[in-house]
DNA sequence: AGCACGCCGACT
DNA sequence: GTCGGCGTGCTC
């Protein structure tokens, strides 16, 4: 008898269906089997209208206001794959986001587990009836027949989605053929695109004695069996296990001596759970360094707040080249001496084998890491390891702050200001606002760092939300790069029409004449930005986007550079026919033929998303430029990204202008972000650096501001931009996003969500609170065949969340057309 | 999302 | 009787 009252009864459950209809709990009674073993967090089996689904228990309840429950069916894994604090974690992200449950589970569910139902219809009959049935079906069912016709020539048996795309019939034809007793349905599950890896050793099949006395018998007779045997006894007692090739290795012979050990019943083979090592090779334990005063300081402040164990975000702004890595180390190292864990955040691009190796290097197998060019496999390795405790410090892009860490101590984020950090997909999360939610859930620190911080996360440090942390010197004291700003204006007005200006061609000269290397930045890829028909006008533009078409050689194509098209540049205009197609504005390639051209002794290097496509090939440029293998390395903003170059002397930016042409309030800030950091790769080393920014908007007070790496008289400007226009962080902004394919729905549901919003914020007596902007169509108009319309809401957050909480309720959930809440949006094109 | 169910017109 | 198309409504 069970007398347990702490047993409850039931499930609330939501499951694994993309649709906000059925994005809600539901509830399942818990079977007697299973009462002992279910808990949160765990991964069920559930029958759900006609289907049965994969879910996750979210809580267990004594209560259901429902009628009739029906059963959980079978718990998937052993041991919850979700703790307490990851699921509290998904409902508050889902609440602050206006997603979905399920898209908020997903986040912090390990990658690749995914597996749903699958139906197959299978025959019931001997393969000679079918013949007859076919024709006997022929005429008065062709679509029967012919899914008998297809289940014979595939043996019988197949699944239910393949019978309805090969036949094109209907779920009704396959259960008119079941009635009929023709044949029934089963039901399988998929396979996990990833599982644990395992593979075979190799071991003794004999006691050691035995083995001892074989050897003595057969060392003579068989030196390279007696060899492995020997391996086997020497290492029995390490507990290490041996593959055949492993073992080979060491007794310097081939797996066939293993195999045919295993034959005479000496050896015996056995499976065991490996995690696959993405960076094997990376082990030599480094000491700290010793911190200089900035460093010292800003940890000791760090140590004292680690010991009292209360939450606090610090902002650590230190210049380019200060040492704000050292400080992440020291601080995870005081952190594991207290038994704590430490989660580092690096944007994706950053996070290349150097940086890897930084962390190994100082606290080895301890650490896991997460990003998105491991495979599936790696990465699921990775998040057990993390999740059964063995690794301690995860180091990782975005995704890597839902890592199923206990007892954090500290979560740093470094490059804070980079936009990566903010996912624009539902649920459209700032990792900042995770990381400070589960900060604050373990009594743990944040370390957001960056030289040139968010102005929102500045204006926080300001008003005593973050402390302030500055580390303002460059480590040995080196000097900052002399900068100089060109004004491409008046290089026109002097003749010049070249993209080079005279003074950053006669500075590259210099350089390349001393031997030195430089780094020349343009944040646009291809050959030329645009095509256009001197005879009609006509910009060549994309097909499913609304933008123009990049001209990319070699191959002399036009690409879309949202949805990938590409095409071969036509000869004459598409429109009239003439031949005066005309390509305008310039791209990285461009800049490189031009630099071929007017340098042609010096050794180029190309980095941007065309050159870094392949796997490693952008770790393998880095590289061969820090080896010295070229003078110039030109690109887009990864290169802003790289590591020091001690041999870089010049920096140069082709335009500096381009993200201040963008209709975005933000692109003051982003043009100040690129050029400090850029900038600040300039003189590393004992030589002095010098950079020469291009610009058609010299006087712009961002230009200025890095020209000087000056980020307080930016910051000051910037705040008084924003409080003019009362943009973030003097008001709160939130995006309603309306895609479809239909431009006319896409325009009917943006208006009716706009009546929709103006309805709830009338009823709660909020229309003093905020501004509503729109309908209208969003600045990418069309990308990938989807139009697009947004409405923006503006002022303060705690009414604007009050209307999208009422909102998600009576958002439209079926149709083609979606509507995506992104609050704090990075941007608003 | 999936799927069942119901209704309709068309074909044979 | 069968087929396909389409709108509606439901999922513990």
């Amino acid at each position: 008898m069970n007398f347990d009252i702490s047993k409850k009864r039931y499930g609330e459950v939501v499951v694994d269906v993309q649709n906000r209809a059925v994005d809600r709990l539901f509830h399942y009674s818990i079977p007697p089997d299973l009462q002992s073993s279910l808990k949160p967090g765990h991964r069920v089996i559930v029958p759900f209208g006609s289907m049965t689904v994969v879910g996750y228990v979210i809580r267990l309840v004594d209560w259901t206001p429902v009628d009739e429950v029906k059963p959980i069916l079978r718990i998937l894994d052993e041991e919850p794959l979700l703790t307490k604090e990851l699921l509290d974690l998904a409902l508050w992200l889902a609440k602050t986001t206006y997603s979905r449950l399920i898209d908020a589970v997903r986040c912090v569910l390990p990658p690749g587990i995914h597996i749903k139902e699958e139906r197959y219809l299978s025959l019931s009959i001997p393969v000679e009836e079918t013949r007859r049935l076919m024709e006997e079906l022929g005429s008065r069912a062709p679509k029967q027949g012919a899914i008998l016709h297809y289940l014979m020539e595939v043996g019988g048996e197949a699944t239910c989605d393949s019978i309805m795309e090969v036949t094109g019939a209907g779920m009704g034809s396959i259960t008119a053929l079941v009635d009929k007793g023709y044949g029934r349905i089963l039901h399988r599950w998929t396979d996990p695109s990833v599982k644990p890896k395992q593979i075979q050793v190799f071991e003794l099949h004999v006691s050691i004695d035995e083995a001892m006395a074989w050897l003595g018998e057969n060392h003579r007779r068989a030196p390279k069996q007696a060899a492995i045997v020997d391996v086997l006894v020497s290492e029995s007692r390490k507990g290490e296990v041996f593959t055949a090739a492993m073992l080979a290795d060491l007794a310097e012979t081939s797996p066939s001596t293993v195999y045919a050990l295993e034959a005479k019943g000496l050896l015996r083979r056995r499976l065991v759970e490996v995690y696959r090592d993405p960076y094997r090779a990376i082990t030599s334990m480094k000491r700290p360094l010793t911190p200089n005063l900035d460093q010292a300081k800003a940890l000791k402040e760090l140590e004292v707040a680690l010991e009292k164990g209360r939450h606090q975000v610090y902002l650590l702004r230190g210049v380019t080249g200060s040492g704000k890595t050292e400080v992440y180390l020291q601080a995870i190292g005081n952190a594991l001496q207290l038994g704590k864990r430490a989660i580092v955040l690096v944007p994706e691009i950053s996070l290349t084998p150097q940086t890897v190796k930084r962390f190994k290097d100082r606290f080895g197998e301890g650490v896991a890491i997460l990003h998105s060019r491991l495979s599936m496999g790696e990465r699921f390795d990775e998040w057990r390891r993390i999740r059964s405790g063995e690794a301690d410090i995860v180091v990782g892009a975005r995704s890597a702050i839902f890592a199923p860490l206990m007892n954090l101590g500290l979560i740093v984020i470094d490059e804070e200001h980079d936009q990566s950090y903010k996912q624009d997909e539902m649920p459209c999360y700032h990792t900042r606002d995770v990381a400070i939610w589960r900060a604050k859930e373990h009594k743990a620190l944040v370390i957001l760092g960056s030289a040139t911080p968010d102005i929102e996360s500045a204006y926080r440090a300001s008003v005593g939300k973050y402390q302030l942390l500055q580390l303002p010197h460059r480590v040995e004291n080196r000097p900052l790069p002399q900068v100089r700003i060109v004004d491409m204006r008046e290089e026109l007005k002097g003749g010049n029409r070249t993209i080079l200006s005279r003074d950053l061609r006669a500075a590259i000269q210099k350089r390349l004449e001393q031997g030195e290397q430089m780094m020349i930045l343009l944040n646009r890829r291809g050959y030329a930005t645009c095509v256009l028909c001197r005879g009609c006008g006509l910009v060549m533009e994309c097909t499913n986007c609304r933008v123009s078409l990049t001209y990319h050689e070699p191959d002399a194509s036009v690409v879309c550079h949202y949805c990938g098209l590409t095409m071969p540049l036509p000869k004459l205009c598409p429109q009239c026919r003439s031949r005066y197609l005309h390509r305008f504005g310039v791209g990285t390639q461009r800049v490189e033929e031009v630099l071929k051209q007017e340098f042609s002794g010096a050794r180029l290097l190309r980095m941007d998303f065309d050159t870094t496509r392949r796997k490693g090939a952008h770790a393998s440029i880095l590289s061969r430029f820090r080896r010295g293998e070229a003078d110039i390395l030109l690109g887009t903003q990864m290169i802003a990204k790289g590591h020091d170059f001690p041999g870089v002397t010049l920096v140069g930016v082709i335009t500096a202008d381009t993200a201040l042409n963008i209709p975005d309030f933000r692109g003051g800030e982003r043009t100040f972000q690129l050029l400090t950091q850029v900038g600040g790769r300039a003189g590393r080393g004992d030589k002095e650096g010098e950079v020469i920014i291009q610009t058609y908007t010299p006087e712009h007070y961002s230009i200025q501001a890095a020209a000087r790496q000056d980020y307080v008289a930016f910051y000051h400007e910037e705040l008084a931009f924003r409080r003019d226009l009362g943009y973030p962080p003097f008001s709160f902004l939130a995006r309603l996003l309306i895609t479809g394919p239909v431009e006319k729905d896409v325009i009917d549901t943006a208006h009716q969500v706009t009546q929709e919003v103006e309805l709830v914020t009338h009823t709660q007596g909020l229309q003093t609170e905020f501004t509503t902007l729109g309908p209208s169509p969003a600045p990418l108009s069309l990308v990938r065949s989807r139009y697009r319309w947004h409405v923006l809401l503006k002022g303060s957050e705690s009414a604007i969340r009050e209307v999208l909480d009422g909102l998600v309720e009576v958002l439209p959930t079926g149709s083609d057309c979606s509507v995506s809440v992104d609050v704090a949006p990075s941007s608003l094109l």
